[in-house]
DNA sequence: ATAAGCCCCTGTGGGC
DNA sequence: TGCCCACAGGGGCTTA
């Protein structure tokens, strides 16, 4: 459930299972993909924060006893990959048993993409995305003066957005929406001051609307929580795994293409590309 | 410095 | 039915 929607309401669901217990064991069998595990083992989860795609758990000695203010010294990183997940009970996939002085959850993740490291707080060296992370999208960090400056010199917007620099947290499902709420080609370069600012307002209405939603879950329910409820804004996905079908706006066939690798959803009616007139005024 | 390409993994679904 | 290939919501590393 990888991208900032999906993240957040994973922190949700699960900040009032870890909060304020220490935790007893982390198990798993590969120490390069969940690094430094055994130095969260005693201390007490604090608090869990969210950064882009990451989880953070913020840890303190076990006798800070939960107080908020509490200094708390380590943290432990959490990113979901493509297909993790925490479960309450074990499962085929299980990579990772978290067991605390409140109970035990499971992180499932089937490709092994995922990852978890604990550091010094802050200290995101071995983690290049997360240490160049752009600002939250629902935050007033994001800043319209500066996303449009940026945008004025990208290359293909798509990939832009997906490399977490101009705004954090967009993965392949939102930067699809976004651009069609936006009306822009996922390939345009170079966006003008005015599709730019309509860009920003997308990212921000699509990830707002998506948190409210608690994410998206696919038909199989892949991407369901640990409790198993599911997300509901696949149900308001306009372009993304909607390739055939007409456009919600202007019922022009959606199309899918591939950019950058990634599968890329789009109407050719509403999302044209556009070349920037050499010194217009 | 930035961008494009490949790679890490496993599972699933479609086409033959 | 069985096999093979393509594809899957991410990010890191190497190369140009």
């Amino acid at each position: 459930m990888p991208e900032l929607p999906e993240v957040e309401t994973t922190r949700r669901k699960i900040e009032p299972l870890l909060r304020g217990r220490v935790i007893e064991r982390i198990e798993h069998d590969a120490p390069h993909r969940y690094r430094d595990t055994h130095l969260a083992v005693g201390r007490r989860v604090t608090g869990l924060s969210r950064r882009g795609k990451y989880l953070m758990l913020q840890l303190a000695a076990a006798e800070a006893d939960g107080e908020p203010d509490a200094l708390h010294d380590l943290e432990l990183i959490v990113h979901l990959g493509m297909t993790g997940g925490f479960r309450l009970e074990a499962g085929k996939h299980t990579r990772v048993t978290l067991t605390t002085d409140g109970g035990t959850l499971h992180f499932d993740d089937a490709r092994r993409f995922g990852k978890m490291a604990v550091v010094r707080p802050g200290q995101y060296a071995t983690m290049p995305t997360l240490a160049g992370m752009g600002p939250e999208p629902l935050t007033d960090d994001f800043e319209v003066a500066d996303f449009v400056a940026r945008a004025v010199t990208c290359g293909a917007v798509k990939p832009w957005l997906l490399s977490q620099k101009p705004v954090s947290g967009v993965g392949n499902i939102y930067a699809d929406e976004s651009l069609w709420t936006a009306q822009i080609h996922p390939a345009q370069t170079r966006l003008n001051a005015e599709e730019a600012t309509r860009l920003y307002h997308a990212v921000r209405e699509v990830m707002g609307a998506a948190v409210e939603a608690g994410g998206s879950t696919l038909s199989d329910g892949t991407y369901a929580q640990h409790d198993g409820e599911a997300g509901a804004y696949q149900h308001r996905h306009h372009v993304y795994d909607r390739a055939g079908k007409p456009c919600d706006r202007c019922g022009t066939t959606i199309e899918k293409i591939v950019l950058a690798q990634r599968g890329t959803h789009f109407c050719p009616q509403c999302q044209k590309v556009q070349r920037q007139k050499v010194g217009a005024v």
